[in-house]
RNA sequence: GCCGGUGUGGCGAAAUGGCAGACGCACAGGACUUAAAAUCCUGGGACUGUAACAAGUCGUGCGGGUUCGAGUCCCGCCACCGGCACCA
């Protein structure tokens, strides 16, 4: 830009961000550690040396989500939150607080992977360019973190706590009776007594199948493309969440987490944490809790007996076929060999699966579907079908999910409720891995199996009735119209002709010993469900859409787990956690990244790492980036403890409530804040985390789970990790759009500070609209800001000296630029004196609006309530230096380096020493300063806005009545008219309503 | 399809049920300047009206409602964004 610089930006910038990391001044302190006298936080509180918990101020604890360092550098994305947190952070320490404000970095992760398969250079090397990279321009914004305690995921002293968590997990599981997680001693110790002599190895499978970390063969997404399998949260419509490739499902051996255990949990505690609606409903939407029953059904002919789960148990009546997942255990047991006389060909033949099926099958089938055969075996059309399920990748079912496909087993089943045989299916529209992978299938009260049902001839029973008739097909009757008896009335209902899913009254729902006829569907569900259990065919049961989490990688950036395989006598394979002394466990050395040839991962590679002395071998498998994210949060606390993943009295402090008793504190998280200036406001946990909402069921859901077997454990003091959260809004490019490299769209915050600096950079972030909104990049926001920012400048500083300091810079060399801002004065009507009391008003309405912003996080309207004292301040004649200096005081979160040096220099103009401004007490306003001695009402006329009058401010209602209707503008709109009534609202306005 | 969110000037936005559009961008006019940039001042929702004022009408996605009064509350739609999606 060719235009004059605003304010030299350029030399205070890092003037001050040299002297807050000489002074060290956002060093955070922990209970116990030595204080030194002369830090800004001791003078501000009094203290130096040791203080403990109880002698340190309140803490608050606030987190951004810590950054993928990635080649391409920051965006202006990432300092959107991080500048909402820093605001806040130096905002709670100028209110009092110890405030914690630390950065790190997710430094595990797939692109510096990638390049090493590309090019052999160990990601170590790309990661630590990029964190370098990462820590300069964050760095360059002036943000206040406590660096001392920056923390890495790939730091091998932090990932030796990730195993040591993953080994807590492995060595632990889940009480259903205590309702919280054990460690694994208890289990055996209590299995003791219960089985004598037992066998190692069957305790050994015992023992596997609780623990919190266990190894399933179960199918898995694998993605050839990445090499490597993915958690279901990571695969977005049959694609990899990440590069948007193909991903199919394929059996493997791998490490899961049982996260299932603590859904409940999980669900149950969104309710005492602050977090947004939305997002809370995307983790219960995802949790998918949903109360039914199960219900036993008897094959026909077989000891085997079908548990389905329902939601509906009041539809049992209506259940008049059932089915069962392909990869269900009972289908070869129940599958019979031919099918029965009579078996339609439509229940054996799919068109829609024919060009699908495996080509052993296929010919046998298309002589069937062409009629050039008779009669198949329903193994063969059973085999086929599951061989079509199997292969079909997650995005071939999306794409064949249009139309239902399915066989016919064979074999029938007794609905319990009224002893009808009904057939068992097969068919892919039923998942193996929720309920218990088969269902009762009512077409007349369920979309997907009226779709099923139309499609193969299957039989439709309506056994609720709808309080409505149908809406759709406007014209035609419907169904039939009865009346049920409910509540001892006749009520009107309707049976529909095909699908009703809602709730309604049971119909045709009786046999010789219950009767659900007439009953509300709340009713009918639960007198069936009692009536089930009463006879031992079903219970009540609680089912919910998490799965459990797969844990494992087939990837060489990753934690490498601490387990190894053996043999044991009898030749069976398992696995052994590795001691905590042996941790960290570094991944080895390598010149290749890729997987080996026979598809393992690279980690097997590694010959010499791979197998011990003893002949056992390493798990090659590496935990998913999600792993080291889970508890940064945590190792923030005590980033330096090389004895434990966090002191005890650390943790306490910062995310528990230590020291509160002391203090006579006793807010929880529900009891409304005190003041807004109240430095008792901190809660349990993390007080406030900032992030994007792309992890709003990933990192977030993962690391509560952790979070709560830590608290299980006993190894943390709180439930919940994150107490607020708060997400901040996409920035798109200037042309609305999403910013992308190939869009060309993208905004590099380096080329922003450069031109205005890291505080208008700031400011504009802040200033472009809510911090949870989307909202778009413009640079010409930019410019406003730092014009704002310019007037700050020059409310300040007198103008001749600084025509004097511009013309020495274009004389002198850059090196001595810093020296020649001492050439700056201040603007001489900068004196002691007393404010006017509308000076005082105009202050105190900015003190009283940007720290009630502050605290509801209105970062816009507090820099226009701070625009707006500048506007008028633009026109005092003198400036009185208490008034000035208290404005910098509320500038400073926002642009603390320009409110720094006019601090400094207001402090060193009249011969004040300056205490550091990030620890000056944050002002207070005071009310009686705003009151008004005169005040405008407005005046309308049925509702239409007539006149404003100036009235003194302790006008009276009968006053305002009398002035507003003998009002010049009013009068004419009363004309002829009747006054019917008059509203006055004290103080605030007249509405005369007149016809 | 289901769940959540958002619709206000040319643009970003602001408004405890009480003067719609604070603040800023862009724009226009003026001052300063030889000139420009920068800066400072002024203006502005639309329409009707007037020589110019005055004045009036309409205006917060659309349609209804509650209320003396609705951007705000209620009901029904529409559009866009985000999430989930055969979860029985």
């Amino acid at each position: 830009m060719s235009s004059r610089r605003q304010y030299p930006f350029h030399l205070i910038e890092p003037k001050w961000q040299q002297a807050w990391e000489q002074q060290q001044a956002f060093r955070a302190f922990n209970p116990g550690e030595e204080i030194p006298a002369s830090h800004a936080f001791a003078q501000r509180h009094n203290l130096s040396g040791k203080a403990d918990a109880a002698k340190l101020p309140p803490k608050f604890y606030i987190l951004d989500m810590f950054p993928y360092p990635s080649g391409a550098g920051l965006h202006v994305g990432h300092p959107e939150g991080y500048t909402a947190t820093d605001i806040l952070a130096r905002y709670r320490r100028a209110c009092g607080f110890n405030v914690l404000h630390p950065m790190g970095w997710d430094s595990f992760g797939l692109p510096a992977e990638q390049y090493a398969v590309k090019t052999g250079q160990h990601p170590r090397v790309t990661t630590e360019a990029n964190i370098a990279n990462f820590t300069r321009q964050i760095k360059s914004l002036g943000f206040s973190y406590d660096w001392s305690r920056e923390v890495a995921t790939t730091d091998p002293e932090y990932f030796r706590w990730t195993q040591w968590i993953f080994l807590k997990l492995y060595n632990s599981y889940f009480d259903t009776g205590k309702n919280c997680a054990r460690p694994i001693s208890e289990l055996i110790a209590n299995r003791k007594p219960q089985i004598a002599n037992e066998s190692a190895e069957s305790l050994r499978t015992f023992v596997d199948s609780k623990r919190l970390a266990y190894v399933s063969e179960a199918p898995v997404n694998w993605c050839p493309e990445l090499g490597t399998v993915l958690a279901n949260e990571e695969v977005i419509d049959g694609k990899s969440e990440v590069g948007g490739f193909p991903v199919i499902r394929r059996p493997m051996r791998q490490w899961m987490l049982r996260i299932t255990a603590y859904a409940e949990k999980l669900l149950v505690d969104l309710d005492t944490i602050d977090w947004s609606d939305s997002l809370k409903e995307m983790q219960r939407n995802w949790i998918g809790r949903s109360e039914g029953a199960e219900v036993d059904f008897q094959v026909v002919g077989h000891a085997a007996k079908i548990r389905v789960f329902t939601t509906r148990p009041d539809t049992l009546f209506g259940a008049t076929y059932m089915v069962l997942s392909p990869e269900h255990k009972l289908v070869e047991d129940i599958c019979t060999w031919d099918y029965p006389a009579g078996t339609p060909k439509e229940w054996i033949v799919d068109e829609k699966m024919g060009p699908a099926i495996a080509a052993d099958f296929f010919k046998l089938w298309l002589d069937l579907y062409q009629g050039k055969k008779a009669a198949v075996a329903a193994r063969t059309a059973v085999e086929a079908y599951r061989g079509f399920a199997a292969t079909k990748s997650d995005l071939e079912r999306t794409e064949l999910a249009k139309e239902k496909t399915g066989v016919f087993t064979g074999a029938y089943a007794i609905n319990p409720v009224n002893g009808e045989k009904i057939p068992i299916w097969i068919a892919d529209y039923v998942l193996a891995s929720y309920g218990t992978g088969a269902i009762m299938a009512v077409p007349a009260h369920d979309e997907r199996d009226f779709e099923f049902a139309k499609k193969f001839n299957l039989e439709i029973k309506p056994v609720v009735a709808s309080p409505l008739p149908r809406v759709r097909d406007f014209g035609s009757p419907p169904d039939s119209m009865i009346s049920v008896v409910a509540d001892g009335k006749a009520t009107p209902a309707f049976v529909w002709f095909d699908c009703f899913v809602g709730e309604g009254f049971s119909v045709n729902s009786v046999n010789t010993e219950v009767s659900l006829n007439g009953l509300p569907t709340a009713e009918a569900k639960n007198k069936i469900t009692a009536w089930l259990e009463a006879k031992g065919l079903g219970k009540k049961t609680i089912n919910y859409k998490l799965r459990d989490w797969l844990f494992s990688r087939q990837r060489y950036w990753g934690e490498p787990f601490p387990i190894v395989w053996k043999r044991d006598a009898g030749g069976n394979l398992f696995h052994e956690a590795l001691p905590e002394s042996a941790l960290p466990l570094l991944p080895p050395a390598l010149d290749d990244y890729k997987p080996t040839a026979d598809g393992q991962p690279p980690l097997a590679r590694a010959k010499d790492w791979l197998t011990l002395p003893d002949s056992s071998t390493r798990e090659t498998n590496t935990m998913p980036q999600w792993a080291g994210s889970c508890w940064y949060y945590l190792r923030y606390l005590d980033a330096k403890n090389a004895q434990s993943f966090v002191g005890k009295e650390a943790e306490n402090y910062w995310m528990g409530t230590a020291g509160r008793e002391s203090r006579g504190e006793s807010r929880g998280p529900d009891s409304a804040p005190a003041s807004t200036l109240d430095p008792r406001l901190s809660t349990p946990g993390v007080d406030l985390y900032v992030g994007g909402t792309e992890h709003a069921v990933l990192h977030l859901l993962y690391a509560r789970f952790w979070h709560k077997v830590l608290f299980d454990l006993g190894h943390v003091s709180t439930p919940e990790p994150f107490f607020k959260l708060v997400n901040q809004g996409l920035i798109l490019g200037e042309d609305g759009q999403k910013m992308s490299k190939s869009r060309g769209n993208v905004v590099n915050p380096d080329d922003i500070l450069a031109e205005f600096g890291a505080d208008a950079f700031r400011l504009y972030e802040m200033f472009m609209g809510p911090l949870q909104d989307t909202k778009p990049w413009n640079t010409k926001g930019v410019e406003g800001v730092y014009r704002f920012l310019g007037r700050v400048w020059r409310l300040f500083v007198d103008e001749k000296s600084e025509t004097a300091f511009e013309q020495a810079e274009t004389t002198t060399e850059a090196q001595r630029h810093g020296e020649l801002l001492d050439l700056i004065v201040m603007d001489g009507a900068i004196q002691e004196i007393t404010a006017t009391p509308a000076q005082l008003k105009t202050l105190h309405a900015c003190i009283k609006k940007v720290t009630e912003d502050l605290d509801g996080m209105r970062f816009n309207t507090a820099i226009s309530a701070m625009m707006v004292f500048v506007n008028e301040a633009m026109t005092w004649q003198s400036k009185p230096l208490p008034v000035m200096k208290t404005f910098l005081q509320l500038l400073a979160p926002f642009a603390p380096h320009l409110a720094e040096e006019l601090w400094a220099r207001l402090h060193g103009t009249f011969g004040q020493t300056a205490s550091s401004l990030a620890y000056a007490p944050w002002p207070k306003f005071d009310p009686a300063l705003l009151v008004e001695n005169e005040i405008e009402i407005p005046v309308q006329v049925n509702g239409k806005l007539r006149d404003v009058l100036r009235v003194p401010a302790d006008v009276d209602n009968v006053t305002l009545e009398a002035a507003a209707k003998s009002s010049e503008k009013v009068k004419p709109f009363l004309d002829g008219k009747t006054i019917r009534k008059v509203v006055v609202v004290p103080k605030k306005l007249v509405n005369i309503v007149a016809s």
